[in-house]
DNA sequence: CGGAATCCCGTGCGATACTG
DNA sequence: CAGTATCGCACGGGATTCCG
């Protein structure tokens, strides 16, 4: 138990693949980076994110959370103020969150030249 | 054009997040995790992944080839042989997602144990 | 062997509106 | 401010069957 368990990917029946399945949520990167400089008010992760509603944005962090990787708190105020930040688990994701974010911000160029390329063939241009 | 222009994930008119969206699908993760060994037929690749079906496994490989990061050549002998290799786009992606998967594989323990917990909060187990 | 075709279902996600 | 409540739907993905 103790032991550090390692998982594997390649065996459907290892829970890994859930965890994958974690990161490969569409908002998971963004949160995680948004919360990567410090702790955040669910008003200011909602315009650092941008795009997101409310209920999507309340959903995945409660998946976050009980996953272990954020932690939620919540001050007793008026008006009512919550503070959203990483766990140790969630700081430990964001070296490979950002490396993978890093990698599509410097590929974005080349992966949508080659989808609208495909596109251009399948309509025939550059053949006529 | 050839200055490669860098995408900003967090704004939501960039086409980074498409990009992340189909790192987040479900079996690209491991597909080019399969594939950065070398590569691989069909089969091989349907063996390699494990629980994939035909069909989602066909329109995953589409989806990585039109996107630039694999190649599918496909040999005109009886019986058919099909080869699916990454590109240097679809090798430049085995960095950040082999991190991502050792992260999954070393954290696997921590968050199924977390979501357990959190479970178990749910059902009254721990303060009866 | 390497798919294609068809049927089908859960659910992630969005829009809108309302509340403690 | 920080959510909840409803509605709705596209669609990713699975099971099954058949084809060149």
């Amino acid at each position: 138990m103790e032991d550090p368990w390692t998982g594997d990917a390649f065996n459907p029946a290892c829970p890994t693949r859930t965890v994958l399945d974690r990161v490969g949520d569409r908002w998971t990167v963004l949160i995680i980076e948004a919360l990567a400089a410090g702790p955040l008010r669910f008003g200011q992760l909602r315009e650092r994110v941008g795009a997101i509603t409310p209920k999507v944005l309340t959903a995945s962090l409660r998946s976050l959370q009980r996953d272990g990787l954020i932690d939620r708190t919540a001050y007793a105020e008026v008006p009512p103020r919550v503070e959203y930040a990483l766990t140790d688990l969630g700081l430990s994701l964001r070296t490979p969150v950002a490396a993978l974010r890093t990698w599509a911000e410097q590929n974005v160029a080349a992966i949508v030249a080659h989808r609208t390329r495909d596109l251009d063939e399948a309509q025939g241009i550059g053949h006529v």
